[in-house]
DNA sequence: ACATATAGGACCGAGGGGGTCCGATATCGT
DNA sequence: ACGATATCGGACCCCCTCGGTCCTATATGT
């Protein structure tokens, strides 16, 4: 349930592995090469992360993907809105007025504080610390408690 | 993102809704008329809810569909869980040994950590609390601090 | 100049989601 | 006992999006 598409999925392996030497310009073909996806598939990917500048690129001989922040400053949630749509767990939350139409549906704002709990989690977990062996008991608890 | 299907999102407004007379029996045709949905379709999620046994089902003449436990045994992730498959963000942390061949994929870990964190949450607010107005601050607490 | 690399888009096949319909079966009311 | 009412289980279908490929234009380094 819940599943992110597989696209989504190896975007945010892109990003990890560029987190590991965030100054560093890559190439398509050495990324997916490492990373074992075909090239035009990591070419889509980068793509997409570069209209949303979570990445730089590079044209030309040399040239390349560059993380456009420090791996710090880059959340799972920044990824996965440069690969999918924006937010949202339903799409009743999203359009108004369509599953029940004059009771007032109660689910709405339910939904939607579901939805802000699971954004804020996604965005306490930086690449850095994705990019890491494990989440460590500090971030781990960044993560379990999101409340403001 | 991270959207779940129209289906799933359907069958928490139809249980939900039950939630409201928990005891009572409810038609199909009650229930589409009343939720403004066409009727094939709300059969065949209350069937994949009578299969997860989250809803009874009596037949015949005055038969129809009733909550199988009180709402607040009722969770928003077992409606997930019975609506689409089981639990999980990625792909990746379900099937080993995709994405990084050798390398050991630091993801998986942090992949899961992240997925227990959402389902904790999905699986602290309950079918009482999402059919009332609005999450009170207890349910709210409840849903921000899943940490055990 | 030439090789290298990304930008941007067209294109396409497969799969699953959303939705409909039908025959079988079980129960209530008369 | 008979008929009306409902669910059950499955088959069936359309269509859209995802995952993936390829081609041309453009920019950069040697």
């Amino acid at each position: 349930m819940l599943r992110m598409s597989k696209l989504t999925d190896y975007g945010t392996v892109i990003m990890a592995y560029m987190a590991r030497r965030p100054r560093d310009v890559h190439s398509v073909a050495e990324l997916a090469a490492v990373l074992g996806m075909a090239a035009p598939t990591t070419s889509k990917i980068l793509k997409r992360l570069a209209r949303h500048e979570l990445v730089q690129s590079s044209r030309g001989a040399k040239g390349g993907y560059r993380l456009a922040r420090p791996p710090e400053a880059i959340s799972l949630a920044d990824v996965i809105d440069a690969m999918e749509g924006p937010f949202g767990l339903t799409e009743c939350s999203a359009v108004a007025g369509l599953c029940l139409q004059e009771a007032g549906c109660p689910l709405r704002d339910n939904w939607q504080r579901v939805n802000q709990v699971i954004r804020r989690t996604l965005d306490g977990v930086t690449l850095a610390e994705m990019s890491r062996p494990a989440l460590r008991p500090a971030a781990q608890g960044a993560v379990a408690a999101p409340q403001t």
